[in-house]
DNA sequence: CGCTTTTGACCGGCGC
DNA sequence: GCGCCGGTCAAAAGCG
């Protein structure tokens, strides 16, 4: 879950919208995105929440098994891509409908991305990343597949 | 000119 | 068996 007034989260990687449906749980409309990698069948799934326009709840299926298309210079991705062979547990606990309603939200969303980061990558620029781990197969470690990078949640 | 977004249709699963 | 809901595909249009 994220907190951000706007649609296109950029989280380092580049989505093609394939499809936008209407849940009947909130008046607002799903964005369906896929990665553009054909390789990656990451898929994103951007839900804006229905009590709160402010808050949007995305939902990545998938790993991706290359890094992150270019934030050289950009600065303020985070790490995610780090974890990108990892299930992170917060997976566990991410759907709760009922538990969101009455969930406050701070006044000082305002800077979802603004600001430049601290963390830089020395060297990046482009794949680095193993087309397949070593120590495990893109194939995927777990039937949910679901990864939430911990490091989302801005503030 | 190529790529991305958009929108409607189509398909599959589930519940009744 | 039918209807509803969610998810994906595919064609056309728009934009860079």
């Amino acid at each position: 879950m994220t907190k951000s007034e706007v649609d296109h989260l950029e989280d380092g990687y580049r989505w093609r919208k394939y499809g936008q449906k209407a849940v009947k749980n909130s008046p607002f409309p799903r964005s369906y995105y896929r990665c553009t990698n054909s390789k990656c069948t990451v898929k994103k799934r951007v839900e804006r929440s229905c009590e709160d326009p402010t808050i949007v709840i995305t939902t990545y299926e998938g790993q991706h098994c290359h890094h992150s298309v270019a934030f050289p210079r950009g600065g303020f991705i985070s790490h995610e891509a780090s974890f990108a062979g990892q299930l992170t547990p917060a997976v566990l606990q991410f759907y709760h409908p009922e538990a969101q309603l009455h969930r406050e939200i701070p006044p000082t969303t305002a800077q979802s991305q603004s600001q430049s980061q601290t963390h830089q990558a020395p060297v990046d620029g482009e794949s680095r990343w193993d087309p397949e781990p070593t120590s495990e197969p893109p194939t995927d470690e777990g039937l949910l597949g679901d990864i939430v990078p911990p490091g989302m949640r801005y503030r």
